[in-house]
DNA sequence: GTACTTGCAAATAATTTGCAAATAT
DNA sequence: ATATTTGCAAATTATTTGCAAGTAC
């Protein structure tokens, strides 16, 4: 979702549009994949140096709420956070050098499906992340 | 999978067969659902009075670096850990009520191999994160 | 006996809360 | 004008580490 679409139903809810709200989202809009707390308030801090971190968490919190954002579960145990409907910024990391290396085409469509009939959710959004070696690592 | 199955698993990996860790174990075992490292420790407790929590920790992660155990990210904030039965699974969370199912037969080989052409990255795991409704919720 | 494990205490990291000052509406 | 929001400092909670004592093999 825009950043616009985003702010303009925050106030529309009643929430104040401010410079460190406007910062935390354009940050996550300009993550690729999912970032923690710490991570979005180092990218926020380019567009709103005064940012605090309890700033970002408190935002993160009511985007979640809103549903503008989602928790995601990193591999290494520390809480991460995405725009929600971004599900389609996958990326492959490399466990040697880090490099990550987007990938298009996503299509896990039918996969999506068969879950869906068999769990009974509404599956609405996905998080994929690869791991493995980069080919100059190999 | 068995108690006996995971502790001789362990023992054949050279991983020694200890009292705190078989009471870990058997308190995952009891578990219906996730539980967090605190309430693992208060449940194998039961087992073995003397059991700290650092101790649970360091099982948690020898049990999750073993593949037996995953770690769950739950609402609130806390991690949680379940066993895991066999098999690479995943779950979906209900972006509502937070409640999560597995499901089985993550079958993503075709899609992982055409990544790895198209990327040139060896492919050796993934994290796979759904979101939606539960039935509940719908 | 020896190397791996444990539990404790202390260190570190992550997240939340209280409150006066700042600011969006 | 005024109720919301902010940033700081401090409190709380979660997790990790160092190390002497304990224990499986």
């Amino acid at each position: 979702m825009s950043e616009e679409r985003i702010t303009h139903q925050l106030s529309q809810a009643g929430y104040r549009i401010t410079r460190p709200r406007r910062a935390v989202i354009r940050a996550l809009h300009e993550e690729r994949g999912y970032a923690s707390p710490a991570e979005v308030h180092l990218r926020a801090r380019k567009h709103c140096p005064s940012l605090g971190l309890v700033t970002v968490y408190r935002t993160l919190d009511l985007l979640s709420e809103m549903g503008f954002v989602r928790r995601i579960h990193a591999q290494d145990g520390c809480h991460g956070y995405a725009l929600a409907d971004g599900g389609h910024r996958h990326h492959v990391v490399c466990r040697q050098c880090g490099a990550t290396m987007e990938f298009d085409g996503c299509d896990l469509s039918p996969f999506l499906a068969r879950v869906g009939r068999q769990t009974g959710y509404a599956i609405e959004d996905h998080l994929l992340e690869l791991v493995g070696l980069c080919s100059a690592c190999r």
